[in-house]
DNA sequence: AAATATTGCTCAAACGTTTGCACAAATAAA
DNA sequence: TTTATTTGTGCAAACGTTTGAGCAATATTT
């Protein structure tokens, strides 16, 4: 039967006529308490229902076990699933982790900066907002002591450890798919280029086409939010040209899936006669019709390396501290929307 | 110039030399502290960096301002849209959201709610995993005296909050909608039946059945664990009839689109052959071709109501408490998987 | 001018743990 | 038997904050 208040550790002392530190010394398995004793306080610890309180634990030691995550959104598979993994090995290790959304909204991430650093995390792992160009808030962060990883949307210039893939290199397997399926004028609807990722998209995108000889022609090169609404202007957009473009390389599944609408509403022909690839190979890229081609980010495998570099930095008394950035390979996944039947089959 | 170690209140106030309890009270505002030392207090905490230590708060005033959510997984667009408006709802009230997953495992479950306790969060927002057949461990939340509000996976008998749909009504206007379309043998594809809302669904299948006068074929109804596979191998099994059915409802949208996915393999016409139904209005529903007709079930305003009717057990002094049981109406989002031009345009 | 009220602050205890130190009793070594 | 060691436990301080009670100084009322 129990009570409807909290018992404590000084409840099971009092119930056992000793003192709480021996309670506390005997549930950790001190050497020095006699194993009578440790016998007595587990049984009547599980008997009165007792529940250590964390938060006292934390505030003594200095650790609160909680992990703080930001990400633009959880609603986005990507992102959702680098969350998964980095949940699965943190409660492993006895982390909790809280996750807030910045909404991509630069204001949103110095707030949720703010309220974790008061809870006491020992740590963050985020990914930046689309809006985020100024990084005091992240220093912030390295001044509390407390490790930052950075995943996907990361700066590397502000020092701190980071998980994502080449980006750049993205660019050129794109580009070199899209060349060899006969494409001559290659679009790119891309992110707004001060964020590190789709600034290296956009860089990779060029040198592609300087690499192949390809003419770099500036009103083929789009910056947007990459929304699927702003896919389809950038698409209609496009389509206004008077030399139109035959492929088209968007920086992110949701615009291109919005320029994979307008397409199908005008009647042109995907691929043959615009071939489109997307960017982080989201589900539905496998659902629509005709299906996306796209570029495959290794989610999952983000989210474990991300959460085993906090784990690093955060308890392992052998790592030799280092700024530590992973870039992994991409993997195209070539699909309807960008395979052009040459005629071979 | 920040030091690198955290400072407290008390370092506040010896560098004002007044005391730990003077700068508390100027920080809140306490009408006894004079406008000259707040003002004094304020610029210096500011100019020192001073970040409170929401753990010590916490501990003395016996609230976390953490409140843990679980869900099955975040993975999926209609969670994690609901976590998002649970988090704009209490975000704005100074509460911050623990979120956890039970990945449909009873024992996952278990351990985050063991989690949450210790961390001594503030209350607890949860939709049950598909597993969860014993409540015990919900009822320990409620022993525990912090409020447990349930959202769509919700078991009405152990007498908590609890927002969702009408799971019962969808079915009938699922049936009802199909019947219209000309189909005399609708199958159910559908979730195990103890959990609630499945159980309803079915409930809710049959009495439509009866109701418009068509046969109970037993054989029509398949439960099962509704994942995209899980769709495919329960569709598969139904095209094995002698007599097979005109129309397929399947309790949830990937399993849908498993189904869907082997009627196209087949080469079945859908709808004209075999009309489709799924059940959470997925966006990936409005992409595939055909489009998937589904049950919207207002997620955002799930999220929003179950926030805030966690805020009123916790927060709102003039709340008479009594449980409080939220049924939503549905809507069926027809699409073209089920609409079937009856020859009359 | 005396009595009362208000203002502005300090003291110390409390929240529930953990932990260095001390200390008695039991055991082992000399 | 004396001395040294080990074993089992208690005391009290600490983590950073909040808060009731207290108290001197000032301001207000009679």
């Amino acid at each position: 039967m129990n009570n409807h208040k909290k018992i404590t550790i000084k409840d099971i002392a009092t119930a056992l006529e000793i003192s709480p530190s021996a309670v506390s010394r005997a549930l950790h398995n001190h050497p020095r308490i006699s194993e009578s004793t440790k016998k007595l306080v587990h049984e009547t610890a599980k008997e009165m229902g007792y529940q250590p309180n964390q938060l006292a634990t934390a505030l003594r030691k200095g650790k609160s076990h909680l992990v703080g995550v930001i990400v633009p959104r959880t609603n986005s598979h990507f992102f959702s699933s680098i969350i998964e993994k980095i949940e699965e090995a943190l409660d492993a290790k006895g982390y909790n982790i809280i996750i807030t959304q910045s909404n991509e909204s630069f204001e949103k991430e110095c707030r949720n900066i703010d309220a974790l650093l008061q809870i006491q995390v020992d740590g963050i792992i985020a990914s930046m907002a689309n809006e985020t160009v100024d990084f005091s808030h992240f220093e912030k962060i390295k001044e509390s002591g407390i490790p930052l990883i950075l995943f996907d949307r990361g700066e590397n210039d502000i020092g701190v450890d980071y998980v994502g893939i080449d980006d750049y290199e993205s660019s050129h397997m794109i580009v070199q798919h899209l060349i060899e399926q006969g494409c001559k004028r290659i679009a790119h609807i891309a992110g707004f280029s001060h964020t590190r990722i789709y600034k290296n998209r956009i860089r990779g995108y060029i040198d592609a086409l300087k690499k192949f000889n390809l003419p770099n022609d500036e009103e083929l090169l789009v910056e947007g939010s990459l929304t699927i609404d702003d896919g389809r202007e950038k698409m209609k957009a496009l389509l206004e040209l008077k030399d139109r473009p035959d492929a088209i390389y968007v920086a992110s599944d949701y615009a291109a899936l919005g320029a994979l609408q307008v397409l199908q509403e005008r009647g042109i022909k995907v691929p043959d006669d615009i071939a489109l690839v997307g960017f982080g190979d989201e589900p539905f890229t496998s659902l629509v019709t005709p299906t996306i081609t796209s570029v495959h980010q290794y989610s999952k495998k983000i989210g474990a390396l991300t959460a085993q570099q906090f784990l690093k930095r955060v308890d392992d008394k052998n790592w030799i501290p280092h700024l530590h950035k992973l870039i992994l390979k991409p993997e195209l996944v070539v699909r309807a929307s960008s395979k052009k039947d040459l005629g071979i089959n």
